[in-house]
DNA sequence: AACAATTAAGAGCGAACGCTCGCTTTTTAT
DNA sequence: ATAAAAAGCGAGCGTTCGCTCTTAATTGTT
């Protein structure tokens, strides 16, 4: 099994490389014309957004609140959003891309099983890299625009149904798994989200995140027999 | 095993009841004299604070918002409800009294087993009765004072500790499954959230509860084998 | 019918909100 | 060295927030 650091020193999206590509991403919303000075500052924002929000949710968070923490000014942070709004709808499209990129890696392996195995582990990995993320997506998708509450659901059942499909190709007779697959795939990701949901619960998690990943998969092949 | 139906009529905490019990737990917060009327506008008030919250927030909702969706006014609402903030406390205490009675009832249960399948099934049907009160607690912990946020945290590890606890006492050597009882626990908790926590999922819900429960027993046995 | 106690109403308060905009400072190019 | 461009600043705008308080309506008792 791919350990956590292999995974992690191979990943595009660790350091400053997320605040780039979202900078690529949103261009349009953003004033600042310099990428070098847009992404230093997108970074003490997203980071600013993620410690108050993770405390208090988004909603409660001012802008205020996030001048102090960030050390920056209104007029500084306007220049690189939007809206307060719109860092909602950014970190979303950062969880969508880096989800929609995992599932379609691992499609391509020919071996169904092996495929599974990769998406359980690159997505308990990735999410631990950029827990922040997908933990402020969950609990801020009620605060999305419509449209864009749709878009991160489907994230959600992207995973499931993949999974469920890729079980389904995997069905040797005599299995008795035939209509669970379903409901295996949700308990899978139930699985993947509870790490990244309960934080306080996995702060040692660099050494333990292994065995987690081990116990996950325990779990499927447990319940596919 | 128990039908849901025969679980809901059972059940202490259906219809008005549970502002009843409401209303005694929270009696100092609550101007209103007489409990008919106290009752009668709790209904009003909660049933729109979940409809409002689950779609945009609990802190999104406005108290214009609720005037508007109970049919009440400022003065109305303000003498059953000590502040906006309580109303997240009262959901809080309701939820740990109604967790706590089940697992206190399961534990009295000679027979291990039987009580590690009477605290999933009970839950799961609870929480299906008390969907909206559920939801609400686990988006909205957040947002409670400190000393609330932990009284929360426990409701969760009560359950998972116990049933690890519980699954230590039936361990039968040569069981593989030693040293996973709290992972195993984790999984059934996120199990059982997974279906309040997604209620989209789940619509025809009361047909397919039996099933839910079916499956979670089984996920269960097959990791404990 | 008269009165007291209770409940409901909603205008209004100060505080805080997201956001703008005129201005200053810093960086870059000439 | 100088001018132009970009970035950063923060007071202040209109709005909305949670909540209070006076007043009116309703209810219960005699």
């Amino acid at each position: 099994m791919m350990t956590f650091n292999d995974y992690k020193s191979a990943n595009t999206y660790k350091g400053k490389s997320i605040y780039n590509a979202l900078f690529e991403l949103h261009s349009g919303n953003i004033k600042t014309k310099k990428q070098v000075v847009a992404v230093k500052n997108l970074e003490k924002i997203f980071r600013a957004t993620f410690k108050i929000s993770a405390k208090i949710g988004f909603h409660e968070m001012s802008l205020r609140d996030l001048c102090r923490e960030t050390g920056l000014s209104m007029g500084g942070i306007y220049s690189c959003i939007g809206s307060k709004d719109i860092i909602a709808i950014m970190v979303k499209d950062m969880v969508k891309q880096v989800t929609g990129e995992i599932i379609e890696k691992a499609l391509q392996h020919e071996d169904k099983n092996i495929a599974i195995h990769e998406i359980i582990t690159h997505l308990i990995y990735s999410t631990a890299i950029l827990q922040p993320w997908f933990y402020f997506l969950y609990f801020e998708t009620r605060s999305l625009p419509a449209r864009e509450q749709e878009d991160s659901k489907q994230i959600e059942s992207l995973i499931v149904n993949t999974l469920e499909a890729l079980m389904k190709q995997t069905h040797r007779p005599g299995n008795k798994a035939q209509n669970r697959y379903h409901f295996i795939g949700t308990m899978l990701l139930a699985m993947i989200q509870e790490r990244y949901l309960k934080p306080w619960k996995y702060k040692q998690s660099d050494q333990a995140i292994e065995d987690y990943v081990t116990e996950t998969l325990n779990l499927a092949r447990s319940a596919l027999e």
